[in-house]
DNA sequence: ATGCTCAAACGAAACGGCGCGTTTTCAAGC
DNA sequence: GCTTGAAAACGCGCCGTTTCGTTTGAGCAT
C-alpha cells in the first residue's frame, strides 16, 4: 500500500508538504491492520511511511489526533431509506457491521476507544465525534417520525443511544459476525418499546 | 493503602507468600485508581508494592491477568430484588454506576475492555467473565419471567445483552453520573419491548 | 521581473528516559 | 536441597525531543 514511499517525495520548502501527510496516515492505517492496536507505534507509522518521527509529531500532537485522522479519513458507511423504520435500522446495523469488518474501520475506531481510556485528548476527540454526528441512527429516527410512523414524543438520542451502545458492544468483543437473527432482535424489542404507547 | 507494605512480609519458604500476593493486588488497585490506566505498569505496582518485578511475573503472566484479578476481587454490585422488573432494572443499573463511580471497579472494568482490544489473554478472558456471569440482568429478567410478569418467549440473553451494552458505553465514554430520568427513559423504552406483544 | 535572504518543513540520526520481560544472584524458610 | 522472594542488572523498543544538513517557498529589494 504506502510501503514503498515515492523516493521523489522530498521536503518542498517553507509548507506542509501534502504527500509527506498522506504518506503518514495510510501507514499508519496499514500499521494498525496489519500489527493490530498493540503495535501501533509512532516510530513503527513513521518507518513504515518512511518519514522522520519529528514531522509526525509536528502536525500530530498525539497518537490520539493521529488515530482520529486516520479514523475521519475512512469511507461513511451507508446509511439506507427504505421507508420502514425497523428495515432501516437492521440495515443500518448490518452496513456498519459489514463496514467495521471488512475495512480498517473498524480496526480504528477500536483503537479509538481504546486510546480513549487512557488518553484525555482520544477521550474529548470521541465525544466530539460522537455528539456531533449525532449518529446516523438518530437521522434514520427522525425521518420515521417526520413521516409518522412512530410517536412525536419519542427521545431520538436515548435510543439512538442504545443502538449505538449495542453497536459498540459488539465492536469491542469482537462479535462483528452476529447473525442477522440476533440484530433483529435486539432492534425488534426496541421497536416495539419505541412504537408502543408509553404507559 | 498499601503504600507501606509490611517491612516483616519476607519470603515464607517453599510456597506462595499470600501476603506479597495481596499487597501486589491492592497496589495494583492504588496504581489504577491514582495514575489511571496510562499510568499501570508493572514496574510501577512492583514499586508500590515493595516487591520485586519476578514475582509478580511469576503469579501473573501478563498485565491482563492482573487486571482481571484485581477485578475479580471487588466488591460486588446489589441486584435489587423488588418484584417488578423496571424497577429492578432502574435500581440495577443506578446501583451500578453508582458502585462504578465511587468505588474502583470502574476504572478497572475500564482498563480491562482497553487493555482487550491489544491483548489477546485479555480480551479471551473478558469474554469468558461476560459468559460467565452471564449478567446480572439477565437473573433479573429471568426472574419476571418466573413469576410471569412477562411472556416466556423473552429472548433474555438479548435484552441483557441491551442492557449491558448501554452500561458500557456509559462507562467508557465517562457518562457515568448520568442522571436517573435518562436511565429510566432508556429502560423504559426496553421493558415496552418486552411487554409488547410481538407483533 | 530578477535575485537575494530568511523561514519553514523535510528526513535522518541521536539523545536521555522509561517500561518491558528476562536472567542472575543471594537470602530465607520448609 | 528445594522452592520462594527481593533486588539488581540485562538488552530491547518506544517515547518525545533536539540537532543537523538540505530543500524550497515567501518576502523584499533592487
Amino acid at each position: 500500500m504506502a510501503e514503498d514511499a515515492d523516493p521523489a517525495r522530498r521536503s518542498i520548502g517553507a509548507r506542509r508538504n501534502p504527500d509527506s501527510a498522506d504518506a503518514i496516515l495510510e501507514a499508519a492505517e496499514a500499521v494498525l491492520v496489519e500489527a493490530g492496536y498493540a503495535g501501533f507505534s509512532i516510530e513503527a507509522v513513521a518507518r513504515r511511511a518512511r518519514a522522520g518521527k519529528p514531522t509526525i509529531y509536528r502536525w500530530w500532537p498525539s497518537k490520539a489526533a493521529l488515530l482520529l485522522e486516520v479514523y475521519q479519513r475512512q469511507k461513511r458507511v451507508e446509511v439506507p431509506d427504505t421507508g420502514r423504520l425497523e428495515e432501516d435500522l437492521v440495515g443500518f446495523l448490518k452496513n456498519l457491521f459489514a463496514h467495521w469488518r471488512e475495512t480498517s474501520s473498524g480496526s480504528v475506531f477500536r483503537s479509538l476507544i481504546a486510546e480513549a481510556q487512557s488518553d484525555e485528548t482520544a477521550a474529548a476527540a470521541l465525544a466530539d465525534y460522537s455528539l456531533g454526528r449525532r449518529s446516523h441512527t438518530g437521522q434514520i429516527i427522525e425521518r420515521a417520525k417526520a413521516r409518522g410512523e412512530i410517536p412525536a414524543g419519542v427521545d431520538s438520542a436515548v435510543v439512538a443511544d442504545l443502538i449505538a451502545s449495542f453497536a459498540w458492544r459488539h465492536l469491542l468483543t469482537n462479535r462483528l459476525d452476529e447473525n442477522e437473527a440476533t440484530i433483529g432482535k435486539a432492534v425488534n424489542y426496541v421497536m416495539r418499546g419505541i412504537a408502543a404507547p408509553a404507559p
